[in-house]
DNA sequence: ATTAAATGCCACTTGCATGTAGTATTTTAC
DNA sequence: GTAAAATACTACATGCAAGTGGCATTTAAT
C-alpha cells in the first residue's frame, strides 16, 4: 500500500497529457502545466517512454505523445512499471512470504480492502480522466 | 495512500500483543517474536506509549501492556498516529490543495475507493485481528 | 548496597527516493 | 552548415525515513 511520488509525478503528466490525447508535449511545456521540477520530470518522461506508454520524438520541435491508445492505458500498469505490484499488492505489514499458508494477522482483513484498490486501478485507464478536475 | 514502514511495524507489534492482551511485553520478547529491528523497536514502543495506546512499565520486569481497550483501539488511529491522515485521505496525486472546488483529475475516480480504505481502518480494531494469523 | 534487566533520551549513521547539473546527441529552422 | 531547441545519458547532491549506539534512569532480585 504505498504510492510513490513518482508515481504520482507520472499521473499528473500522462493525466495532463490525456487532455489533448494526440498533441505533442514537450517536457518544458509539460512543466508549466503540473508542478513537478523539470530535470525529474525530464527523466521521467524519458522512463515512461522506455515503458512504452509515450514516444519520444528528439530534436528541435520534439516532445512526448502517447505510443497508445489511451483508452487502453490503466492506472495498475503505471503503478507497476515504477514502483512494481507490491507496492500495491504486497503484504500490509510488509511481511515478503504473506500468503494463505502463512497469512500475517491482517492478511483476512485487508484482502477485500486491497482487492477494491487493484480493482479501480485496473479498470480506470487514463480515457477515464480524461476531462476530469477541469470543473472550476 | 501511504503506510510507513514504521506503521507497518507498530501493526506487528500490536498485533502481537494483542494476541495476549493483558500481557506485559519486553521489547527484547517482542523482537524475538516478530521482525522489527530491536533498537528502533524499543523506540517505536515508546512511541506507541506516547501516543497512548500502551503502556510502559519502568525497571527491573518492567515492559509494555495495553493502556487502553483493544476492541476500542482501531487500525486508522495507529496510522494517523504515526503517520497522519494526509498519508491515507491526501490527494492521490500529491497536490495539496485538492477538494471539490478545485479538484485533481483523479479525485472522483478514487474517492469511492478511498472511502473503502478509510473505513476498514476505520471500523477494525485490533481485537479483530487477535487471533487471526496462527492457522497453520 | 550492588547488580541486573528493563525503559528513556539524544545524537549519529545509513540507505534510498528525490532532485540537480553538465554534457552529449538529435533534429529543425534559417 | 551553423545555431537553436529539444531529448538522452550519467554522475552527483539533498532530504528524510530507517536504523544504530552510548549512556542515563528506573526498579527488582539478591
Amino acid at each position: 500500500m504505498n504510492l510513490s511520488k513518482t508515481s504520482k509525478y507520472a499521473f499528473r503528466v500522462l493525466g495532463q497529457m490525456a487532455k489533448n490525447e494526440k498533441e505533442l508535449y514537450s517536457a518544458q511545456q509539460l512543466h508549466k502545466e503540473i508542478d513537478v521540477p523539470e530535470r525529474y520530470l525530464r527523466r521521467l518522461l524519458t522512463d515512461l517512454s522506455k515503458y512504452g506508454f509515450i514516444k519520444s520524438i528528439q530534436g528541435r520541435q520534439g516532445g512526448f505523445a502517447f505510443a497508445r491508445d489511451i483508452s487502453k492505458i490503466f492506472l495498475i500498469e503505471i503503478v507497476v512499471a515504477i514502483d512494481g505490484l507490491d507496492s500495491i499488492d504486497g503484504c500490509i505489514l510488509g511481511y515478503d512470504s504473506c500468503a494463505f499458508d502463512h497469512a500475517c494477522p491482517m492478511h483476512n482483513i485487508w484482502e477485500e480492502t486491497k482487492r477494491k484498490v487493484i480493482e479501480t486501478l485496473t479498470k480506470t485507464s487514463l480515457k477515464d480522466i480524461q476531462n476530469a478536475g477541469l470543473k472550476l
